[in-house]
DNA sequence: CGCACCATGTAATGCGTTACATGATTTT
DNA sequence: AAAATCATGTAACGCATTACATGGTGCG
């Protein structure tokens, strides 16, 4: 997948390893990401498969840097991943459910607690999904005409992000709440060590 | 991760690999999931390492089974883990919003395809997080009272479920429109080949 | 007769993370 | 003086999927 989403950027615009993951950690970041070892290494093998070209460029006072292009067997690689539509629904993993699901031993108070970082955390998340996303998104599109759709495409998927970010907020003050009115105060189970 | 899963649905009965996957399917499936051939890597390394045992069940007219239960060591290593508060976000990774972002030269009714095709996806999906579910775990708080905790907990998770896909439904219907009043009605970009 | 279910697993491969290694420049 | 940024990569490892292999029972 993270082929695609190389390919998808090279589309836009050539560019080094290293500003791809900054591109993608700010955009498409949200609902794809990887590291930067991955990113090289898969440049590279797209690079073997003719889907991208590269060369050096050298630079004073900085490393050199090596410019990655999409080529033309890479776009129409890109164009016929697109256009196979997805027909199944993602699998979701989710590390926070698996733990809530076997907490029960762990006990009232360390289960609120673990929820309240939670909430806390997707709070500060949420201030990155909201306007400042979109105002990069309008401001890219007001300067750049001839991305005015792609523009609308970023958005929707940005804004399902919010959508994401507000529906969990708000599951986990319901669960909070949930919980904390039918969980009994003392730990049940805890402690069975030392 | 799939290892604690494992154990944790080993915490409640001991049980074959075959049979765990099935009660992974139906219950923590929603968040969690693994293919029948990896739970069964899986349970052989918890057994290598002490987690887990095992012993084997002839039964006539059907193959042999192994029933796995869960060691001291094991309830430890789980107890262990669910005290450790998740302190980050798990990062998200969906394939249609990365498809969608790129998919400006597909055009029009391609992308709208595609979305409808989600839709559809999701509104059968939908049937499962709902009524069926929640009674499922109510029949089994109501039978094992001992359990009654543990299902507010499976309830909780079971509602974050139910609440993504509502949202994403929401917000598939809404990009639908989005999509359809903004993108003109021929394609753009499509077939530059043959 | 064929398919689905029960039940177990191996082998090959792919995808992804973490740790390691290097080294100059700019910012705090 | 220390940390972050720019810039590239390798190596080891772990987690997960897909395909393959086996074989009896029960149902339509």
């Amino acid at each position: 997948m993270l082929k695609y989403m190389l390919l998808g950027q090279l589309s836009y615009l050539p560019q080094t390893g290293y500003n791809l993951k900054q591109e993608i950690d700010q955009s498409t970041g949200f609902f794809w990401h990887a590291e930067l070892s991955q990113i090289y290494r898969t440049l590279k093998q797209l690079e073997e498969t003719g889907l991208v070209s590269s060369y050096v460029q050298a630079q004073e006072g900085r490393p050199d840097k090596r410019i990655y292009a999409i080529t033309e067997a890479g776009q129409r690689a890109l164009l016929d991943w697109l256009r196979a539509p997805l027909v199944e629904i993602e699998p979701v993993k989710d590390t926070l459910l698996l733990k809530l699901f076997f907490s029960r031993p762990l006990g009232k108070e360390a289960i609120l607690t673990q929820l309240r970082i939670q909430l806390d955390l997707h709070r500060q998340l949420r201030a990155l999904y909201g306007q400042p996303a979109a105002d990069s998104i309008r401001a890219v599109a007001d300067q750049y005409p001839h991305l005015a759709l792609d523009a609308v495409l970023w958005e929707a998927t940005r804004r399902c992000g919010e959508s994401y970010v507000d529906m969990y907020i708000r599951w986990l003050e319901e669960t909070l709440t949930v919980i904390s009115r039918a969980f009994p105060d003392s730990d049940p189970v805890l402690d069975e060590e030392e």
